[in-house]
DNA sequence: TGGCAGGGGTTGA
DNA sequence: TCAACCCCTGCC
């Protein structure tokens, strides 16, 4: 029997937090009420308890889960500070339990370099079939690993492109060959301003600026990374642009800063996942593409 | 059942 | 600044 540990976790919400656009290996199984995934490199089952979660895996540590979902922050003071905003308020009240994870940087990597032009389930559907095509089991009937930068890198390119990537394969191939033959390092991240850091992860082929957002938002921590994707475009156009010419994505960049500050990765978090499940169904013909 | 529109961007000219 | 890139999904 696998071990199973019980993980305190006051207010998180696994659905919320799991299928919010962060994250892209789990998926709910309903006849156990669990979520598989991967935590630490390592397969889970997370079984959703009164502000606690229950961890089936083996090699898998209580602090591993901690830090993996971010328990660590000071969630209660985060919260009163974004609440100050009216709106921010609304998204806390509606989507509360979601929660930033911390992603491995490769997996978060590619799964972004594969987004552009993609909607959250087809994500999901490239990163299970990138692992099963190319990833390693534990054991013959256990779930797949990610594969590494070095698998992908001296793989074909016709073959990424079986796993439903397009003409993101060619983006997916050059990135893991950079980062294979060492013409990348994430080392060099930790010590750069976000701004920088930004640039550095553009060097990578297929990661622009949103990309490169994004990653450091999910995997690397920047909490002051604000992605601005078509979604981030509808809601802060509705709900802050005061202006009447049409803004430009350099104005939402300044309004963020100005209503959010350092916490403006967080803030995007929230106000993304609570507009794109919430917000706009309450009126789909003025907000819904 | 088939045709069509559009989607969580990036690249290169 | 603006095609071009791929192809899957949802809708009619």
């Amino acid at each position: 029997m696998p071990s199973r540990l019980h993980v305190p976790a006051p207010g998180l919400s696994l659905a919320h937090t799991l299928t919010s656009g962060q994250t892209f290996c789990w998926q709910f199984d309903p006849s156990i009420l669990a979520w598989k995934g991967w935590i630490g490199g390592k397969p889970v089952q997370l079984f959703e308890k009164e502000n606690a979660i229950e961890v089936e895996g083996d090699g898998v540590s209580a602090a591993q889960v901690r830090h993996y979902f971010s328990l660590d922050l000071e969630w209660p003071a985060l919260q009163k500070t974004l609440a100050e905003d009216p709106h921010l308020a609304e998204a806390l009240r509606s989507v509360s339990g979601l929660r930033i994870v911390r992603e491995p940087w490769w997996e978060c990597t590619s799964n972004f370099i594969c987004s552009s032009l993609k909607q959250i389930v087809q994500i999901q559907q490239i990163n299970t079939s990138l692992r099963s095509s190319f990833g390693s089991q534990d054991k013959p009937t256990g779930p797949f690993s990610f594969p590494s930068p070095e698998i992908l890198a001296f793989s074909e390119e016709a073959d990424l492109r079986l796993c439903k990537l397009g003409y993101r394969a060619r983006h997916l191939h050059s990135a893991a060959r950079q980062i294979a033959e060492q013409r990348f390092s994430w080392d060099a991240l930790q010590s750069l301003s976000t701004e920088d850091a930004s640039a550095h992860l553009q060097t990578l082929r297929g990661v622009g600026e949103k990309v490169a957002r994004c990653i450091l938002l999910y995997a690397g921590e920047r909490h002051d990374a604000f992605p601005i994707d078509v979604w981030v475009e509808r809601l802060m156009g509705d709900l802050y642009w005061k202006k009447k010419r049409k803004p430009k994505a350099a104005d939402f960049d300044k309004l963020s800063t100005d209503l959010f500050g350092p916490h403006r990765g967080l803030a995007q978090l929230y106000l993304f996942h609570w507009f794109r499940t919430v917000k706009s169904k309450a009126d789909p013909k003025k907000f819904m593409p």
